[in-house]
DNA sequence: AGTAGAATGAGAATGGTTATCATTCTAGAA
DNA sequence: TTCTAGAATGATAACCATTCTCATTCTACT
């Protein structure tokens, strides 16, 4: 395909779908979101985002468990994800929206967007609780009680 | 595996060896390293490197491939990736370090490390050389000469 | 030494993504 | 309008990094 030439009615029902939602999807998932509105193929599904990548239009990025994950290019969302239980929090706002710009003018690199997240550990995945009973050894029962 | 038990004599190979790396490795390349080091089996590799992960010694991302990339939690590299050709730039310095002490301190959640990457075009793959001639119909040579 | 739990290795299974290829569209040319 | 080359599409096979399974080996502790 031409990197440069109008997009095909499956391209703009893709990129019309992925425009509507608040978080990012995985190909797949579109790809079942699109029998209610424009049914296609998953291989076209996953052609079309990669044509919409490449002219700016969807950003992607890839999970931990290696799932790639879709959104518009207008999405700025950002994680604090605990790599315990997987858990993730958003942060309340980017903190590299000026540097993008900065880059852009500093040098001729063309920006379309970025990744930005941080991992570690949750407060109750830092912190677990005393071992559960089952998987203690009570040989005297006076220290038995649970303290930290 | 109790999680903060003493590392075993893989996981320590898989971490020194990790140690010595200026750039991120793939878990399979880190394999084929450890012959020489300590031979284990592959499924050990991805297990030690879980270990490592879940201890705050080594930091794990994926790239857009889809391929798991391992490095020390030391290492702080960011890079500029084209969405065309692939090639990657790396920044000269961290725009998050600060950040991340932050985050720290605000919350309850101890962050380990982070990722930042930035994606778009690079100068060749934005501005394109004009079309090979083996493409271009050439019906009027008075304006096949390239000019954009 | 005896034992329970953890670690290990070999190989099978998994599953998201990509490649293949025959068919259908589509935008221009004639 | 009709023709045609190139692009897009869909069904499905292939790929391959990663995870799972399970029998065996270690290791720390009694
Ligand atoms: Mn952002
Ligand atoms: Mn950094
Ligand atoms: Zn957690
Ligand atoms: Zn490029």
């Amino acid at each position: 395909m031409h990197p440069d030439r109008r997009l095909t009615r499956n391209q703009d029902a893709v990129l019309a779908v992925l425009q509507e939602q608040r978080s990012p999807l995985s190909a797949q998932a579109l790809y079942r979101l699109m029998r209610d509105r424009q049914p296609m193929g998953l291989a076209t599904v996953y052609r079309a985002l990669d044509v919409l990548k490449l002219n700016g239009l969807v950003q992607h990025r890839v999970s931990l468990e290696g799932e790639s994950l879709y959104s518009s290019i207008h999405q700025d969302l950002h994680y604090l994800t605990c790599l315990h239980c997987g858990q993730s929090f958003v942060l309340d706002h980017c903190p590299v929206e000026r540097l993008e710009d900065q880059i852009q003018t500093s040098g001729s690199f063309k920006v379309y967007y970025h990744t930005l997240e941080f991992f570690g550990l949750c407060e109750p995945c830092a912190h677990p609780a005393a071992p559960t009973p089952s998987t203690v050894h009570v040989d005297d029962e006076s220290t038995a009680d649970g303290e930290v």
